[in-house]
DNA sequence: TAGAATAGTAAACATATGTTCACCTGTCAA
DNA sequence: TTGACAGGTGAACATATGTTTACTATTCTA
């Protein structure tokens, strides 16, 4: 059994049942007779750096495990597409968002920020609690009614701005109760 | 030891140590001196629908347990954001990819899809060996030069239109190579 | 105030786990 | 041909795990 057939079957594992299996379960995967056989393998694994133990010995995935593999090919320019799993690898969960105790998700309705490169249908995950710099885009509800702006301070004063040229920009007379501030965009394509 | 307290605490655990802990672990956080008091706590987690068992008795993480919670406020106008987390929770990685294997990232640089939301400094997850549909986003080698285009055909020629009134469609003359399909683009700020 | 539910302790047990040791191949290079 | 070696089997062992049962203290409720 090879190693990377064996990471395969190990990673489709992990993605299958959310922690990594026991020797005696990647013997079986493998079709090992005996634990020690994938004790040995494994140690292989961990050697390469797919892996890695805790203190006692549970074993806890590394690089190639995380959510999203296969994402090594980033480049400033184009990718030479020969190459093949480069070493940086991530989740998106991980990549984009920073305090996941204090974000949700809202799928974009309307148009108002399309010159940002929000598009209604995208999906945008805000940080609540967030204080919002100059420029920042932020959800906000003022004078009760929600809208998603660009954040901006003119002379001391907020005032909110669409990325559309066809919206007025705002500025908030009575209330002005922020939701959060947009932290990432994401959108899906099907 | 209240639920929510214990949720928060398990979640933590399991977002560090990428695997939900043991029922003496579980005691440790909550500084019981027992682990039936952890067993006990836990089958309130289940019943509550937090945790679910496989058929050995080892834990498996639900909804709240996914890389990222709280992210239930998803409506198709704006939130009120007074309710916390609703049921509806999910992992970015398994909402954005579908086939992990086949799907690398790619850093966008240039404006060439500008105009379909895609700015310089996006990252685009690509899809490989996808068979584009006309109007897919695709990264293709054409005339030995990588862009990412709108894929299109016209009279069966294939054409790859920019998002971008400043460039020119290509009609590839000699060869077309795919990278593969843009299945979905994301955007972090900071 | 009495009684029941709640929340935690303590001990016990069968089983599964990580790990080690001894052994058995077949392959490949010297 | 020989010897090292990778790759696998099988058994053994200490420990950790999930689970059950019995018990205690506290809180809530009727």
């Amino acid at each position: 059994m090879n190693i990377e057939k064996t990471v395969t079957k190990i990673r489709a594992y992990f993605r299958q049942n959310k922690r990594l299996p026991t020797y005696q379960e990647i013997a079986d995967l493998c079709g090992f007779a005996s634990k020690n056989a994938a004790f040995k393998l494994t140690q292989k694994l961990i050697d390469a750096g797919y892996l890695s133990k805790d203190e006692k010995g549970r074993l806890i995935p590394l690089r190639l495990f995380a959510p999203l593999p296969n994402m090594g090919i980033v480049k400033a320019g184009f990718p030479t597409p020969a190459e093949e799993e480069l070493d940086s690898v991530m989740s998106l969960d991980e990549y984009l968002v920073d305090h996941p105790e204090a974000t949700f998700m809202l799928k974009v309705s309307g148009d108002s920020m399309i010159e940002a490169g929000i598009q209604p249908g995208d999906t945008v995950l805000i940080e609540k609690g967030k204080k919002p710099k100059d420029g920042d885009i932020v959800v906000a509800c003022v004078d009760s009614e929600w809208t998603m702006k660009y954040y901006h301070l003119e002379q001391g004063q907020i005032v909110l701005v669409p990325a559309n040229g066809r919206y007025e920009k705002i500025v908030p007379k009575e209330s002005l109760e922020l939701a959060g501030v947009v932290v990432s965009v994401v959108r899906k394509y099907n």
